[in-house]
DNA sequence: GAGTGGATTTCGCAT
DNA sequence: ATGCGAAGTCCACTC
């Protein structure tokens, strides 16, 4: 009977057994999860301190830490992939250390009491697909260029000017340059001072040539209306969610050919 | 017997069981982590797609959500606080449904097969403490202006300019407006163009007194250096350990009495 | 409720 | 490695 056994479950050990399966399952690059009390200590770019609670605590295969709390979807304590662990019992408790260097960082776990250790090996070969990121909304207007207006043909996908970029660069059907900012999320303030910013670049070296400049998302804030009446400059509505469907229908993912 | 039980588990439940399991967990606000193989659908601000795969997920007090895979830190779909579950077993599996109404947000989890059911309940009644923050390197220079030079006089914390903040506003030792930028981590030019911005609105406010601009930070990148230079700026060293270190010893979180 | 800016942001890409 | 900007950013705080 050779079935694989994607997980292992292990119901208050003692600490010499709770520190002795979780080296284990460290070693074999398990996925772990644990669940007890314990006080938490995190030294490294800030610093924070935790007392005694009961948390839960994932390590994933590549090295990546997270304590979690019975609320807030953020964890209260991490550490990115690639970190070190050391994991001991000692008098006061399971004593569980994740180490990162560069930049120097290191939580402290004490368990008082272990619950649950679960050890998996998870099958997981699928891809992750996602649609409507900023990029997809770039790829749908060079690939459809009258989702801005009739007329516009995208030049250079990312002009670079001093200090960043433009999103989308090109000229509409009067020859006047038209640089734009696109955003998938409401439109605010500081993606107008952006958008001004490149656009005094553009225009001082197009040499007075008439440029405009628009902020492309998928809604504005007041405030950023404001400042686009106030600048001379045009909002034109368009979500993420309309540049999926366009690139479902062209079915490119690719742009290479427009730059 | 009234012990408490932190920890309910179940191994390999049916379809009909794990939906049922789940819908009573949600009922009595549980925390709830779920290991299984499943699919996964996202619909929201973007959308996403994951095929079938192992996974772990969680389901928190708060209704918080979350799906993690056996690597990356970061889950791979996920719900903020506060959304609504449905769940039911049907001919395919065991289906999962995570609402979350402004914006309009669903996940959909189908598992094909449940490998574990952890129901916890979570007694975690201590403060999460941190140091090292933005705001606690304001309050330290607040506290002991002598951080930034010998001599300067803080007048206002946060002193108001059109649009933002400055962190630290004060004199100098020679009478000199002082307009101090803190960052806690290493300077980029964003931080050295906001501080422009800021000493622009001061500089107008200010009728030609000569007005100092600053950068304070643990580092600063070579692009905002040279930045910093060409624009009559300065750069001063600060971390923000130092800084949690002068408010350990001035054991004052409080700043109440600068303002 | 909307708007704004920090975060132990994280993450990925380009230099 | 460093620098820089996007993110389904999240989050707390202000207006």
């Amino acid at each position: 009977m050779s079935e694989r056994q994607p997980t292992e479950y292990y119901s208050n050990p003692s600490h010499v057994n709770a520190a002795k399966t979780i080296t284990d399952a460290l070693n074999q690059v398990r996925t772990l999860i644990v669940v007890g009390e314990c006080t938490i200590k995190y030294q490294g770019r800030a610093s924070s301190e935790l007392g005694s609670g009961e948390r839960i605590i994932f390590i994933k295969e590549d090295g990546s830490f997270l304590v979690h709390r019975a609320w807030d979807s953020q964890p209260v304590n991490w550490q990115p992939p690639g970190c070190i662990f050391q994991t001991k019992s000692t008098k006061r408790g399971v004593l569980l250390k994740a180490i990162r260097k560069k930049p120097r960082e290191s939580i402290e776990i004490l368990f008082s009491k272990v619950f649950i250790i679960l050890v998996l090996n998870l099958r997981d070969e699928a891809e992750f697909i996602m649609f409507g990121s900023e990029e997809d909304m770039q790829r749908a207007v060079l690939a459809k260029p009258e989702l801005i207006e009739e007329g516009f043909k995208p030049i250079l996908k990312e002009k670079v000017v001093d200090q960043g970029f433009v999103d989308v660069y090109g000229v509409d059907n009067q020859g006047r340059i038209l640089a734009i900012e696109l955003k998938r999320r409401k439109a605010q303030v500081q993606d107008v001072v952006q958008l001004l910013k490149y656009l005094e670049d553009i225009k001082r070296k197009s040499a007075g040539k008439p440029v405009r400049g628009m902020l492309a998302a998928p809604s504005i804030s007041k405030e950023a209306s404001v400042m686009i009446q106030t600048k001379g400059l045009e909002f034109k509505t368009l979500s993420p969610k309309t540049c999926a469907e366009v690139l479902k229908l062209t079915s490119s993912k690719k742009i290479t050919e427009f730059i």
